[in-house]
DNA sequence: TTGAAAGCGCTAACAT
DNA sequence: ATGTTAGCGCTTTCAA
């Protein structure tokens, strides 16, 4: 029977089976030298009491928890809902648990919310940056185990797995003049800003349009979140003030989903009047209707990459010079796009 | 400076501060009884060593995280991943965190990975009950903070919040009914079994029928997941074996978007040679083109109540009976069926 | 207002 | 093969 409490603990497990909790450890961990009769007592008395082992405590002594954090912008956005997937099949292979949080996008989430404190519960954090500052990072542990997700940061003393984000931009962009395109409206760039996603992506548009020798035009650009809402608008916003364009660059392929929308509303055709191109390659994409040509960022290896650097850490200890690779992304056409013949 | 080992106690921290642990212990849970010279003092010393709770330990003596799990099927559906981001905006106002985790919608992944040790590490848990035995629910702990949300499950001891499976279903059924279809294909259902979400939303749909008057044929249901792909296979095969049907119910939204673009690529105008209505008004059903006509299962009251039934846990204790709260669903009319005048 | 002692449930290290 | 001792880092008494 429990305790009044209804909690069992392994002490109670003990008594019942007339060992010490050391055995009764011994017994849970699968550890060798049990005696069968004695594994078979403790057995009985586990599945009598309905006993569970107190994570908490075996965090507290042993230092490991099986868990591996994963803190990212927003749990509804589909690239990282899809890339959680991804990490938790493979972590899966590796004893580990994937558990996700949420950061709100902001360097106070980021830092305060994961890296001060909730960290201590993982054997390993992949964090998703997206406003943090370079110099913050040195306030974070120095020996859990972290690999950094997202944008080009200044270098860190952390693993950092990064998309090519102003190639992938640039493939995009580039399609898109290949195939006659002039005015490519740009839906959440920031064509000021260094180091961040908007900022980069941003970049691989100009640059396609530099090495094309079309120029730029800021007004084409509409700043804006990345909700499908956001991208509804924003085209609706360019269409309100008269801006004339014939393709749309997205910055994610929900924002994209959003124009989609928006252009069908206003009686514009994908791809004849407007050819429109995403970024993330989102599952959906390829089952909208026209088909999404967007950006594969190149899911599987960076889901590869970040488990294989993360459980090098975990299982090894500090791993020398800290890693920043770069995974090619890859344009992908399908039906919301001219294809070149 | 830290400890060789890298990490900082609060016994460091007293020490620098030439203050006992339980003094900083006061601080930093804000608890007044602290000299505001003396508080000073101990703030500066823990930014000077930047130290962090270690949270398991905290969880070990005081019995709290300020964690709250959710645990659903897969972290990659858009319903999870957006009732998660509703939850986290709530749970949020009241100190908590909502970490998300999967279990694989197997009973194993439900009990063994969540329910069983897990929820040591949680002040609360929300568990999304797919493939779970009610039998086999007693084994939870008893005192533990549990909300379960999804499928009718027999009665219980733990408060269960569910969405209207069978009427959100008969409803869109019905309104397919009224329009004039008289082969309504289901993509996902599950004619035989009792209490599952493919069960419950079978049920609706032949409640449907026997309402209108109009004969199932179980030729017309497609058993199949709730992937993109699946929806787009199951309108192949159905379009293989030469089945006819004038209208579509998908499971959910998502194999409605599978299914759309299956129609699509054989040459079906929707919602002119088929209508398709989904189930579970995802924020895409909105934004695809043409619009998902769905049914919205009530997603503000689900997580309202989700939340109130939680933390009215986590505060108060166990509060008497288990609540069993069936939230109604509404059929939205969108694009993909024809309007009734 | 502050501190000392005790112990949450578990496991590493060392007996036996 | 099993038990004993100690202590992980924190917070709850209770005392000063």
């Amino acid at each position: 029977m429990a305790k009044p409490s209804g909690v069992v603990t392994m002490a109670d497990v003990a008594r019942s089976a007339g060992v010490s909790t050391m055995t009764v450890s011994n017994v849970i961990n699968g550890r060798p030298r049990v005696g069968a009769a004695t594994r078979e007592r403790v057995l009985a008395a586990i599945s009598d009491l309905g006993y569970q082992v107190n994570l908490a405590a075996r965090h507290l002594r042993a230092g490991r928890t099986g868990v591996v954090g994963l803190a990212v912008p927003e749990l509804e956005r589909p690239y990282f809902a899809q890339l959680a997937g991804r990490l938790a099949d493979r972590f899966e292979a590796h004893g580990l648990r994937i558990v996700m949080e949420r950061t709100g996008a902001s360097r106070e989430g980021e830092l305060d919310a994961v890296a001060f404190s909730r960290l201590r519960m993982y054997d390993g954090l992949i964090l998703s940056v997206v406003d943090i500052d370079p110099a913050e990072l040195g306030q974070l542990r120095t020996d859990a185990p972290v690999v950094m997700i997202g944008e080009r940061a200044l270098p860190s003393r952390f693993d950092h797995v990064m998309m090519d984000n102003v190639d992938g931009a640039r493939q995009a962009t580039a399609h898109l003049l290949a195939t006659g395109a002039r005015r490519i409206a740009m839906l959440g760039g920031d064509l000021v800003g260094s180091a961040t996603m908007p900022a980069l992506r941003a970049q691989g548009y100009a640059l396609a349009h530099a090495e094309a020798g079309v120029p730029v035009d800021p007004e084409l650009n509409v700043r804006t979140r990345f909700g499908l809402r956001d991208g509804y608008q924003a085209i609706r916003s360019l269409l309100e003030q008269g801006s004339e364009f014939d393709a749309v660059f997205a910055l994610t392929d929900v924002v994209a989903m959003g124009a989609l929308r928006a252009l069908a509303d206003a009686g514009l055709r994908v791809p004849g009047d407007v050819q429109v191109v995403g970024f993330d390659d989102i599952d959906e994409a390829a089952y909208l209707v026209p088909a999404l040509s967007t950006v594969n960022p190149g899911h599987e290896e960076l889901a590869d990459l970040i488990t294989a650097l993360l459980t090098a850490q975990i299982t090894g200890g500090p791993t020398g010079d800290p890693q920043e690779v770069v995974v090619p992304a890859r344009l992908i056409q399908r039906g919301t796009t001219t294809p070149l013949d």
